[in-house]
DNA sequence: TACCCCGTTGATATCGTTGTCAAAATACAT
DNA sequence: ATGTATTTTGACAACGATATCAACGGGGTA
C-alpha cells in the first residue's frame, strides 16, 4: 500500500492537515512543525495522491497543449520547450489534437478542460487566431497561454514573434543583394503569420522602390506541396524574379526542388529565402537563407508565465515579444 | 456546479450506485432502468468526475507516450497515431520525455506512473530496448506497449516493423540496378532497428556474392550530421562506392550534401537510399529511395492493444509485425 | 406453501486529499 | 494577573465517484 497522509501525520506526531499545509507551502506553521513534518515526508517517501488533490482541490497540476496538424518539426519544438517549462514545476503535459475547422470545437474543449481538470491551455496557430475560440476560454474562466497570437489582446498571456520586422529585414537583405525583381509566396491565409509576412515583404519593397509584380506572388498554405506548385507557375510564366522568398522553409524547399527539375540552379539562377529555419533548411543544397524563431524558448516562456498566472505570481503581465533572427546560407546570392 | 452521480441518480429516481453501474457498462441492470437512466444522464448532460473516479478506482484513463530525443517528424507521427486511438476510446495521452542514459530513470517513471495513476505507457526507440527497464515496468506491473522491440518477449505487447527483411529487400534492389560496391551507414548503436538493417545489408550483399568492404561502411547515430561527416569520409577516401544506403533518411540527406558540396551528382556518380521515407525524403532533389515503414498505424495499433488490454479483451495477443514498403525514387539509379 | 436461487437494487463505507471552523497555545498590552 | 490579538493546530466534513454487502422480488422446485 501506498503512503499516505495519514502515515505522515502518526509518524510526525501531527494531524494530517497540518501535513497539508506543509506540502502546500502554507503560511502559518511553525518551524518546529515543519521541519518534523518533512523529515517524515521524506522518511516514508510520501507523495500526494494527485486524484485526491484535484478531486478536493479542483487543480490537476496539468497543463494542456492544443494543436491543429501544425508542421511537424514545429511541433516537436513547440512541446519540447513546454515540457522543459513543466519539469521544473511539476507540472504534466497532455496534448490534444483537434480541429480549427470543426463546428463543436468549443463543446470539446471545455469538456476536455472539464474533464481532466485541465489547470490551463497552450495555443498553436491556427488556434491562436480563431477570435471565437479565445472568447469562448474567457468565457468559461479557462486560464490559457497563446503562442502567436494575431491580436495582442491586453490582461492575455502570450508570446509572438516579430514576423513583420523579420520579413521586412529578410527583404531588404535580398535588395541588398542586388535583387529587384523578388517573388513572394504566402501561407496559410488562417495562420496570422502569413499576413505579417506578406506586408513585411510588401513595405520592404514599397520603401526601396521596388515594383510589385503580381505574378510573382502566389497564395500557398505553407505545405511542401503549395511551394512546388508556386514555383512552377512562376518558372512556366515568361519572366522569373531574380530571388523569391517564401512564406516558410517548406514552401521554400518545394521551390527549390521545382527550380532543379526545370534545371534552374540555385542560386545563380534564382536566389531564394524561406522562413522558420525547420531542419530542411540547412538540410537541403545549397543550404536556404531563412528566419529562425526561438520557437524552442518561445513555448517555453509561454508554460512559465502560464503557471505562474496559477500561482497568483501574475504582477506585471509577461508575455513577451520574441526577436528572430535573419541567418544568411548558400541560397541568397549578390547579384 | 457540476451535475454529479447524485443529480442523476435523483433525476432517474434509482440509487447512485445504480447510475455508477449504467455509466460502468455493468452487467445486471435492467433494460427498463438503464434506459431511464441514459435518459437522465444526456438530460443533465452528467460527465462522470474523472479525478473522483481515478480516486476510487485507480483507473485514470490516461496513457502515456515515452521518448527519447528521438526524430522529429517520427515522434509527430508516433504521437498522432496513439492520439487517434485515445479519441476512439475516450483515453487521454500526456506525453513524458525522458533520458533513457539517466540512472534514475526507473524511479522518474514510476512515481510519474503512480502520481498520475498511469494506465499504461508505448515506449518508443531506444527504451524500447532498455531490458532492465522494460524488466522494472514488468515488475511493478506497470502495463506497457512497445514500438520497435528488439527482443520478442511472449506475452508482451508490441508493434514491430520488417526492418531486417526491408533492408534485405532494398539491398538486393540497389544490385539488381547493377551497383556492385554499395557503401552503408550504421544507425544508433543504441536502437535496435540499427543492427536488423545492418544485418539485411550484409545478408543481402554476400547472397549475391559481392564483397563488402569496411571502408564504405560507416558508422553514424541517425543524425544528419552523422551522414553528412560519414559522405565527406567516403568521397575523400579514393575509391567511391556506385551507391550508399544510410540507415536513414537524415543521415542520407547528409550524405547527399556532402555529394553536392563535392560536385557530385546524384544518381550520377553515387546513387543514395535512405531509410523511414521522413518528409525530407520526398522534399529533396533527387528524392530519395528509401523504405516506408506505417509508423503512424503501428504507433495507432500500439496504442489499441494496449488499452485492449486495460479492459481485459486480451484473448489473443494481439502483437504484431507491419511490412515496410520500398519507395523507389531518382537517388537510385541502374547502372 | 415453503424454500432456495439469482438477477436487481440500494445504504453506506471508502479512496486520500483540502476546506471550514473552532480550540489551543502563544505573544502582547494593560 | 488579566484580557485580547495572533499564530498554530486539529476534528471533522466534503469532494464525487466505486466497492461491499445485504435486502428485495420473482420464478422454479420440493
Amino acid at each position: 500500500m501506498a503512503v499516505t497522509i495519514k502515515d505522515v501525520s502518526k509518524d510526525a506526531n501531527v494531524s494530517i492537515k497540518t501535513v497539508s499545509r506543509v506540502i502546500n507551502n502554507e503560511a502559518n506553521v511553525a518551524d518546529a512543525t515543519k521541519k518534523r513534518v518533512l523529515l517524515s515526508v521524506k522518511k516514508l517517501g510520501f507523495r500526494p495522491n494527485k486524484s485526491a488533490q484535484s478531486l478536493r482541490s479542483k487543480r490537476s497540476f496539468i497543463i494542456a497543449l492544443l494543436y491543429d496538424n501544425p508542421n511537424k518539426s514545429y511541433l516537436a519544438d513547440v512541446q519540447s520547450g513546454i515540457f522543459q517549462a513543466c519539469k521544473l514545476t511539476g507540472y504534466n503535459l497532455v496534448i490534444q489534437e483537434c480541429d480549427y475547422k470543426s463546428s463543436n470545437l468549443n463543446k470539446t474543449i471545455l469538456e476536455f478542460v472539464e474533464d481532466l481538470r485541465i489547470d490551463g491551455l497552450i495555443l498553436t496557430p491556427p488556434l491562436s487566431d480563431m477570435d471565437d475560440f479565445l472568447e469562448h476560454l474567457d468565457r468559461h474562466h479557462i486560464e490559457h497561454a497563446i503562442i502567436a497570437p494575431s491580436t495582442l489582446k491586453a490582461g492575455s498571456l502570450y508570446v509572438s514573434s516579430n514576423d513583420y520586422e523579420a520579413a521586412y529585414a529578410l527583404t531588404s537583405e535580398i535588395i541588398k543583394h542586388g535583387h529587384k525583381e523578388i517573388g513572394f509566396i504566402k501561407g496559410h491565409q488562417k495562420h496570422s503569420a502569413s499576413n505579417l509576412r506578406f506586408n513585411g515583404y510588401i513595405d520592404a519593397i514599397k520603401n526601396h522602390s521596388l515594383e510589385k509584380n503580381d505574378s510573382w506572388i502566389k497564395q500557398g498554405n505553407f505545405s511542401f506541396k503549395s511551394g512546388f506548385d508556386a514555383g512552377v507557375e512562376i518558372f512556366d510564366s515568361g519572366h522569373i524574379p531574380t530571388a523569391i522568398f517564401a512564406s516558410n522553409d517548406s514552401m521554400a524547399a518545394g521551390i527549390m526542388k521545382s527550380a532543379q527539375m526545370k534545371g534552374l540552379k540555385i542560386p545563380y539562377d534564382v536566389s531564394l529565402a524561406g522562413f522558420d529555419d525547420s531542419p530542411i533548411a540547412h538540410q537541403l543544397w545549397p543550404a536556404l537563407t531563412t528566419v529562425k524563431q526561438p520557437v524552442e524558448i518561445m513555448a517555453n516562456h509561454a508554460a512559465k508565465i502560464l503557471m505562474r498566472k496559477f500561482n497568483g505570481l501574475d504582477g506585471k503581465n509577461q508575455s513577451k515579444e520574441f526577436k528572430s533572427k535573419l541567418i544568411l546560407r548558400e541560397s541568397l546570392r549578390t547579384l
